[in-house]
DNA sequence: ATAACACGCGAGGTGCGGGC
DNA sequence: GCCCGCACCTCGCGTGTTAT
């Protein structure tokens, strides 16, 4: 660990301590060893969630945007495009961030030949996309078989997409899903619009935002509860608009769930309902001071081997 | 050795019914 | 009406196994 994640574990390890004397005990990091491995993994959480922050302080380069590049990457093009003041295009990308995700093997080889349209030309771009869905779907219901194997060349969604279908008619498809956010986005006039109406309603507080947008965004098709909470984060992580997740929202979750049951009870199968829990972890995270993801993110990676510091891997 | 195949599974999603 | 838990669905991926 770096000599400033030291410093900052000693800080979360003294908080915990006032949250068990306070607020409520945490059996689960009674042991010394899982105590040590819970910092370690919301060390870690925060070292991800600001990687964005500190690439937007670095320059980038413009092949970040060209899908036909190698060096094509949507969370970096998004920082560019936000940079101009283009905050269609920035949040489009991050759409497409989220919903295909990263593969382990051909990183985002998928999202760039869909972007790029394989490379024939033009650029589905949000002016594009968003002036004919059906458009796009009809070339992503003929490019089904391309899209996954052209050239030899294999393209897959991420491990948070895994059950996503490429599919552009299926209900839980990419076509509906794409259609669905174009129609969500554009009954407000846009993506500048749809925040600022949030932001409006929620009386600028970033978190009410989060969560007003939160609730609106099921009206995108196959967008449960984590892309939701991805997508969401990420706009806020980016600037694109002021919000900020309110709760680590454990509708539907599991392994945060889990790493939390096992938190504040110290067993993985307990009583408890999971809204308690969610209130718990939310106020867990106002007292370490650090954002809800932190800790949605790192009680998920600890559960995985609670004792074990593993790193992050996919 | 490499390809084709089979199978179990997952930071998931949706819908429904029961309990409060 | 809210919240919970459950059943069932989905689909590509990783892993191991069998066929070339």
């Amino acid at each position: 660990m770096r000599k400033e994640d030291l410093v900052f574990a000693k800080a979360t390890s003294k908080r915990l301590e006032a949250f068990e004397a306070n607020v409520h005990p945490l059996p689960g990091i009674e042991d010394e060893e899982a105590r040590r491995t819970f910092i370690f993994q919301i060390v870690e959480s925060i070292r991800r969630i600001r990687f964005v922050q500190q690439v937007s302080n670095r320059s980038i380069a413009e092949s970040r945007k060209d899908p036909a590049t190698d060096y094509f990457d949507p969370v970096r093009a998004a920082i560019l495009y936000k940079q101009v003041g283009d905050i269609d295009e920035a949040s489009w990308l991050v759409f497409l961030f989220v919903h295909f995700g990263k593969n382990v093997k051909s990183g985002y080889r998928l999202i760039a030949d869909v972007y790029g349209r394989l490379g024939h030309g033009r650029v589905w771009t949000w002016a594009e996309v968003s002036k004919d869905p059906l458009e796009f779907r009809h070339w992503l219901d003929k490019n089904q078989q391309n899209l996954k194997t052209l050239g030899g060349i294999h393209r897959g969604f991420g491990n948070h997409r895994k059950y996503q279908s490429l599919d552009a008619w299926k209900p839980n498809g990419t076509g509906e899903a794409v259609h669905t956010y174009i129609s969500w986005v554009t009954d407000s006039g846009g993506h500048g619009k749809l925040f600022a109406n949030a932001l409006a309603a929620a009386d600028d507080n970033p978190e009410e935002a989060f969560a007003h947008l939160y609730k609106e965004m099921n009206a995108v098709r196959s967008f449960g509860r984590t892309a939701k909470f991805d997508y969401l984060s990420m706009i806020g992580k980016l600037g694109l608009a002021a919000i900020r997740p309110d709760s680590v929202h454990f509708d539907g979750a599991t392994g945060p769930v889990a790493g939390a049951r096992l938190l504040f009870s110290g067993k993985l199968k307990s009583k408890g309902s999971s809204k308690k829990l969610e209130s718990l972890s939310d106020s867990l995270a106002s007292h370490l001071q650090v954002d809800k993801q932190v800790i949605e993110d790192s009680l998920c990676n600890w559960q995985k081997s609670p004792t074990d510091p593993v790193q992050f891997r996919g």
